[in-house]
DNA sequence: CTTTTAAATAGGAAAATTTCCTATATAATA
DNA sequence: TATTATATAGGAAATTTTCCTATTTAAAAG
């Protein structure tokens, strides 16, 4: 992540503030599992984070892990990387379009954003390599959720 | 998807055109599921579409229907909507940033782009509902994978 | 229109990922 | 320190996806 990074102290001053003020219990494997995704770069799927832990904690669950990025996601401490749900879901190819997701229903919408299609990438991405393609993913409440 | 949009013999002309030209059998399987996805306006899981076609074909295994959207996603007929691959990966919730994937080893990078947080969204969505957030997914090959 | 053959399919089994169940343990509070 | 609501471990179960293999079929050749 580039800088300005909150530092760790930071990070877990705000979880136990959050726990605090939410009636959120701050157990151990809690604070661990968030102290590790918070020092790790590489955005850790549940079971490598599981791999990690076990090395200080031999006993911790893998099902406490999912529980617990579950739970500090819904209070947005954590966020999950591009997926919808549990299924994969599909499209034939079309032209170059975007999607505006639905939380609530889960239903995705196509639409056109030329605007984006041309607006310059950051400079900071030059040296990365070769980028093929960009998507705009947008989320919210539709109008029928509301 | 908004128009323009290729009708569905268009689509499946080209299904047919890309299976010629690379030896892949033009099956009466995977000419049903391309169809079905085709028609389909709501970005069904594999299963909704086997659901869906066992109606007109009994014995279609769910299996082939995971078997052709791979391929066919192979060839770029066909899109995986916002996963990346089959498990699940998070990082702790930091300021508003984007995800640069490379498709060749998977990693992840964050990065800024300020432009893309201010540009207005298009006029077409502001009936849809409330929008809360918007995020940019770059794709592409990166230096240490060329 | 047959024959040939490499590729694809069906169906069930297996693997992989995630969630559930329940007895036990623990953080927060009194 | 006692109380209590919440969280955990561990294993079972559910869910999603892939693999295996005998059979079928599309495409090409005769």
């Amino acid at each position: 992540m580039p800088s300005p990074e909150k530092s760790l102290d930071e990070k877990l001053r705000r979880l136990e503030r959050f726990c605090k003020s939410s009636g959120m219990k701050l157990t151990h494997q809690r604070l661990e599992v968030f102290r590790e995704l918070a020092l790790a770069t590489d955005h850790p799927s549940a079971e490598i984070l599981h791999r990690r832990l076990q090395l200080r904690l031999p006993t911790l669950s893998l099902d406490t892990v999912y529980r617990t990025l579950a739970t500090l996601e819904e209070h947005d401490l954590v966020a999950r990387i591009q997926t919808t749900e549990s299924q994969a879901r599909f499209e034939v190819q079309e032209q170059i379009h975007h999607h505006l997701i639905c939380d609530s229903c889960k239903k995705i919408v196509d639409f056109h954003w030329p605007d984006f299609d041309r607006i310059p990438l950051p400079e900071e991405l030059s040296s990365w390599g070769a980028i093929t393609h960009r998507k705009a993913i947008l989320h919210g409440r539709c109008r029928h959720c509301s």
